[in-house]
DNA sequence: TATCATTGTGTCAATTATACACATTAATTT
DNA sequence: AAATTAATGTGTATAATTGACACAATGATA
């Protein structure tokens, strides 16, 4: 939190912030990373501004290296959420109250427009750091999130449904697999997102006639019953396919 | 352009904006609404600013009422454009330079975050508009337009390719088509914004199975060869539609 | 009245999706 | 060590959908 000591609002945008919606997969259930707020306890999405010389492209993958401690993250703008009553209620000016630090208080009592972000991380590679408002950084899964602050739920729930419209046209998995890993974890993946169970024949003829999967001779060993075969994707279709989509539709 | 003569930059953000990319159809080709900007002539699209008591959708619904005539526009946000040198060059600027009026030169020359909207409006029942800047609105089509202001383009690009994304999933007609059409001239429709042709039979199929369509008794006279049926939308399905999507996917 | 271009309708084959069955195997139990 | 268990690997029959195409009907025009 060091690096964020100080609180220098010159150097953002006014009424600009974004929000990430941060996507892990672990233990066979899809996780969201969560801030704490330091003082009100309540929990929020990692989010942040934008520099005068920045992009939101940018702003986010700068936001994410800092709560994640990643690069190279998928990314993905879902919408802007512009409802002039949203940010009335702040906590964080909350806590900058509570704090008896109030740096920056009237920063925070502008009207902002977030633009929300979804992204797609390695649970076991990412390293959850909490910011200035923030006293903890955690995973959440999804049914233990009940409350978060100002409108964040329904950011949430919109990434969400974002990302289930998002497996109909492109491929999901090699950001939130790790490099190894077998087909029921795949499917496991795709069942969590899309909350209902599949077939699991059916998904791996699916699965494998996008093409984008390679089997390894390996096979994951240690499990109780039968030895799955690992797989590994295909960058260069994988990639292909998230350019060209997996359906024609027309 | 009375009502705009006086421009008031105190009501609207700073360094936000709106562009809308408004799509009609007429002649059997897609049309986009364009203005002229009064000075150097060059074209671009209709955008505008979010006052400060305003979401988004009100500000994008606000700018096409003011350019079109029309209300409950489709509109779908669709991408937002943030690099940091994307409006350096303002041609509103150099107009309002060249007109001596100059009355707002600094507003202007922020920088300036845009929110991309696409409109599916009415061809035959919008009222195009020129705003304060330009001296001319206009429907131009799409293999007319070579070059747009700043990065309008690239704006209208990015739309095009999300409203044939929308294809994929959503019903596309009720916005954009007369409240009765004929199937070739829908399929026209789809072949336009698709931009390659499709088989008639199959795609009245595909699009009956829908159950969006209701076939009345009447039939479009005065074409040079047989009279096709005309065709409504049955509006609760269609909204249905609009809300589920149209395919499963998984 | 014949011609022409377009519309309405249908069919067959190929492809894809859905619902299953059975053999295999690695750890665990007996 | 053999039997058990609960997964995994592979395949198949059926239904549904898609793609390619043929032919009859019709309204204006020649």
């Amino acid at each position: 939190m060091n690096h964020e000591s100080k609180f220098q609002r010159e150097k953002f945008l006014n009424h600009i912030s974004l929000d990430c919606v941060v996507f892990g997969f672990h233990d066979n259930q899809l996780k969201v990373l969560l801030l704490r707020m330091k003082f009100t306890k309540e929990w929020a999405l990692p989010g942040g501004f934008v520099k005068e010389d920045e992009s939101f492209e940018t702003a986010a993958t700068r936001v994410l290296k800092e709560r994640t401690g990643l690069d190279n993250i998928f990314l993905k703008q879902f919408k802007v959420f512009s409802d002039p009553q949203r940010s009335k209620i702040n906590p964080a000016v909350q806590d900058l109250i509570d704090s008896g630090a109030n740096p920056d208080q009237e920063w925070f009592k502008q009207r902002f427009i977030s633009v929300g972000y979804y992204a797609l991380v390695d649970f076991s590679k990412a390293e959850p750091q909490s910011d200035y408002f923030s006293d903890l950084c955690a995973w959440k899964s999804l049914n233990e999130i009940n409350t978060l602050i100002l409108d964040h739920l329904q950011i949430l729930n919109k990434a969400l449904e974002n990302l289930r419209m998002q497996l109909n046209y492109q491929p999901i998995g090699y950001n939130l697999l790790p490099d190894k890993f077998t087909m029921p974890e795949l499917q496991k993946l795709y069942e969590t997102i899309l909350g209902k169970e599949l077939d699991r024949r059916n998904f791996q003829r699916k699965m494998l006639s996008y093409n984008i999967l390679t089997r390894l001779e390996e096979r994951k060993t240690g499990g109780a019953h039968k030895a799955p075969f690992l797989y590994e994707f295909n960058l260069e279709n994988y990639q292909k396919a998230l350019q060209n989509g997996l359906y024609g539709g027309w």
